[in-house]
DNA sequence: AGCCATTTATTAACCGTTTAGTTAGACTAA
DNA sequence: TTAGTCTAACTAAACGGTTAATAAATGGCT
């Protein structure tokens, strides 16, 4: 995948993908200027065309670059060493930190989410089978686990997912209207470490048969996962 | 508001309007084309600037509709004659079903969020001070009064509302992904009905201190609000 | 009621710009 | 030299928006 040394040619394919990102979680597939990626990759147009078949080529190439990264981050914490609830909560965690530092992943994801609804997308099914269901499988095993033992509640796992990941998107999501209607900024960095805290301690209290053993791992797992500098300075008005 | 004798000219109006709420919400601002509108809505392109000043405008226009309904609905259920929890239930099950029966709004309202954060937009700020903020402050102050009699637990009331509203959010913006990597269609009544249920005896197990009372609770709800039919057969493949 | 004047509603045809995509050829490192 | 990169210049089509002309209401006046 990465070779020792990459050349040129891979390093100007790299910069027009990392571009191509970018305007594409920011204005959307058909929102996205072909002559605005080429000038950002400070490339030639007609350079797309030579590394992408076209525009939607790009476009799912783009995907399918961030989508790897995430599932290879997630699996990564799912396998972890210790309890199946403690894996559920670094899973929630890890999950609110990507939205946090990726946002750019985020909005490109929704965005395909809705297009692939309305019947268009092809980039979707490879991603999801690609990256999402093996991260998904796991978690239900996980969940299984978890209840198995005794630790977690007795519940639908998918439940289980749809609680833990859905406050996190729904936050994100939400602060621009947030944003206009609450006295607070909540994608300002002490907002967001109260909701990342607060998040997890639900999550403790809501998922865990025991919710004092509940509150002890949101805690373990909060010291254990300090949250990461969001070095993104936000240029709006710009 | 709405006249006792609709004219002619209001109903063209409303069909452009309906018309392009359908396009923009499967299609995003960018991808929409203001010929397929006026196409769907019948009339003559030049119509739309003829109602309407410009694309953006027809764009905001459809919003605002859309998020006016929203609130009207939402309201009308927080000021209903029941304890504060019930009534935090009741809000969560109909936000849910307004997702289920007008999949289009969510899509809008998506995609105006990602916008918004890049900086454009200019409906988000009128439509959350006029439709949005009455909601929330509603929501509030019923939290606030649930946790001051002791049928809530204590916690931040945003934390309340993420964990009831973003779970609903996430379930029908992950469908199509799961659709693809889940043995079962996640929008099909059956499994939209589980995970209705699911996430109100969620909520009920969650969000109070007593959890046979939430469960009482979460039964009660359920039986008064019945899954609405989803009359929307999906014409994707066509 | 019936007729005309004026406004409102609607359309066909068109225009200038933007956009994705192409071509033909130059540069560069082996 | 030559295969692999890269670019300036171009094209064809699509798109948002305009215009000028027409049809449908509306309201007064007799």
């Amino acid at each position: 995948m990465a070779p020792a040394h990459p050349t040129r040619a891979d390093q100007t394919r790299n910069r027009i993908l990392q571009a191509a990102i970018r305007e594409f979680s920011e204005h959307g597939l058909a929102g996205a200027r072909t002559s605005a990626i080429a000038a950002a990759a400070q490339v030639n147009k007609a350079l797309l065309y030579y590394y992408f078949r076209d525009k939607e080529a790009l476009y799912a190439a783009a995907l399918e670059e961030v989508a790897g990264k995430v599932a290879g981050d997630a699996l990564a914490v799912l396998d972890l060493d210790c309890s199946p609830g403690e894996r559920m909560l670094r899973f929630a965690l890890q999950h609110f930190d990507r939205i946090l530092c990726q946002q750019g992943f985020q909005a490109l994801m929704q965005q395909e989410m809705v297009r692939f609804r309305e019947g268009h997308s092809t980039a979707m099914p490879i991603i999801a089978k690609k990256a999402f269901e093996p991260m998904v499988r796991r978690v239900q095993v996980i969940a299984a686990e978890g209840m198995r033992i005794g630790e977690l509640c007795d519940m639908d796992w998918m439940q289980m997912m749809y609680s833990a990941l859905g406050a996190n998107v729904f936050y994100f999501l939400s602060a621009p209207m947030v944003q206009l209607i609450a006295p607070f900024d909540p994608l300002e960095p002490v907002a967001v470490g109260a909701r990342r805290t607060a998040g997890i301690e639900f999550l403790g209290q809501a998922l865990f048969v025991d919710r004092k053993r509940g509150a002890q791992i949101a805690k373990t797992v909060l010291a254990a996962m300090p949250m990461p500098d969001v070095a993104r300075p936000e240029r709006k008005t710009a």
